[in-house]
Parts: C-alpha cells; structure tokens; sequence
DNA sequence: GATTGACCTCAACATTAGTTGAGGTTCTAG
DNA sequence: CTAGAACCTCAACTAATGTTGAGGTCAATC
C-alpha cells in the first residue's frame, strides 16, 4: 500500500488501518448515520480525512461505555458538510469530559457504598446504595440520566 | 399478596418483587447458571432467602458494567449447596471492590488524557493515549484486562 | 490488457441480555 | 370445589454491535 498524500481522501482499507476500525464497522457506521463518505465513479468509498478523528472519536467514546446511539447524537452537534475546527471538536469533547466526570462520580459513589456493605457482609436490598440507584441519581441532579452506569 | 413469613422459601414473583428483575429475568439467569431453586411437588419455582442477596450481586455487578458470564465466575466461588455466609460474601465483595477501583482509575486515566486533547483539541489517533488503550492496560499490571472499559 | 488485491452490496449469522406469547398446569381464596 | 391468579415450558422475537460469505466490480501493476 503506498503511503497517502497527506491530503488525498482516504479509501475504506486506509481508513481502517489507521483508525484500527475493521471495514464492516465503518460500514456499519455509515448505515447507521455516524460517518458519511464520497464515492468515486466506480462507487467506491473514498472518506475526508476529518473522518479520522470522527471514527477516535466514536472509538473513545465506545471505550467508556456510550451506546452509538448516543454517540451519533453528538456528532450530530458538528458541523453538516464542512470539516469541523478544532473549536468544534474541543466543544464536544468538553461536553464528554463533563459526562466522564460524573460517571467517575458515580463509580466513586457505588464503591464507597460497597466499602460499607463490606463492613456488614450484607448487600443488602433495603439498606444498600447499590441497590438502590434511584437514590443516586435523584441525588446527582439533572441530566445524569443517560450516565447511569448500564441498567 | 401474602407477606411471606420469614423462613418460608421464595417464590419468583416475590424473588421477582424484592428484586426488581423481572420473572423472565429470573428464568434466564437460572438458564445461565447464576442461581438455582427447589421445586414444589407441583414443579414451581421455590428460592432459598439468600437467592435474594445473589440477585443483588448480579445487578450490582452489572451495573458497572460486568458481563454475566463474569458475573457467574464470581458467584461461583461461593460455596455450592450451603447458604453462604457473611465471609463468603464479604470475600467476594472485597475482590469485586479492588476491580471497582481499578476501573475507577481507568476512567481517571481516560479523563486526564482527555483533558490534553482539549488542550489540542485533537483526538489524534497517533499521539492521544485515549485511542491507545494498550498503553494503559501494559501499564496497569496484571489482571486488569477484564477491567478495561468495554472494548 | 490481463491479473490480482481491494472494493462493492446484500443477506445471513453471532453474541449478550433478555422479553413476549402460546398453550397448559398449579395453587389459593372464597 | 371451583375461579382466577400465578406459575410452567418452549419457541420466537428484540436490540445493539458487529462479522462472514457469496457473488460481482474496480483499479493499479506487470
């Protein structure tokens, strides 16, 4: 494979490489409205380098436990049609680092509420934090809710 | 509904009730080996009291985003036929804390690399250890593989 | 200008964690 | 002793996140 011109649009093998993303996920990005491609006469992908950094950032945002869903609704926040400044991206990555916090926040909260039910052995159902998320999240304030951790 | 008197075995719609996880719920972790019953003459469900700590533990568990398959690995280091004590469950609480923290220290890692790339406002997949997970995990020592937020 | 690796689409399959429904049985209250 | 709630099994379905394979096309190299 020769090595791109650093402003050539990169085809689906370049992008996979470089992105460790396989082909049929970015595939399947793309049915699912994360990322878009032009296509070359002979209908094959050829995709902006700005779309690099989208798939690090789906990636990341994988890593922490978002679902796509999710994740496409942030994307939806960047710009249609033009590639996104760094202004942009830093916006959403702000916004992320802020549902990072609070998802460390409330890791910190189930453990400190595990180190008591350790004390007593119990894991008990009425008495235990970590049965009762409710609790946490009423106390967490607006807007945790998509950042409760999984069910 | 009867309130059950103290010592008399669960039924699933109780176990079900006091849980919070539905009856086919229920029926498929039994499927899956995470908790068993007793059956009346009459081929129904009847759950030991401590069932209901089990159940806990697995919603617990899952809520920090354990697999069940892991889930079912810890609970099986519980003794097998006898009720467990508050030992057992202490032990297998103590083991589940370490692995809270360690993921807990995950995410910090995750949040401070972040913290950089808005200073860049990159995401770059070369030089942001975010997109690097490798990294860490080399650097976290042993057994944190399972640890490393989901994929 | 042919070969061959990279690419295309579409459909089917895989996994996790369940839910839903059909068709039938058991248990309990009156 | 009977009505109705609660339970049983089994199979099929859901949703998210992809992978695999078949059958065919494109493009870059000798």
């Amino acid at each position: 494979m020769p090595t791109a011109p650093a402003h050539r649009p990169l085809t689906i093998g370049e992008l996979s490489e470089r992105s460790g993303v396989s082909p049929s996920a970015l595939h399947f990005y793309e049915r699912n409205g994360l990322i878009e491609a032009e296509r070359t006469a002979g209908n094959q992908r050829r995709y902006r380098r700005d779309t690099l950094r989208r798939v690090a950032f789906i990636k990341t945002s994988q890593r922490v436990g978002l679902p796509l869903k999710d994740i496409r609704e942030a994307l939806d926040s960047l710009p249609e049609g033009r590639t996104p400044t760094k202004r942009d991206w830093s916006r959403l990555s702000l916004r992320w680092r802020e549902e990072l916090d609070q998802r460390i926040a409330a890791l910190q909260h189930l453990r400190n509420d595990l180190d008591g039910c350790i004390g007593c052995g119990c894991l008990s159902l009425k008495s235990c934090t970590l049965q009762n998320p409710s609790d946490e999240l009423g106390a967490s304030g607006a807007g945790a809710q998509r950042w409760t951790l999984p069910k």
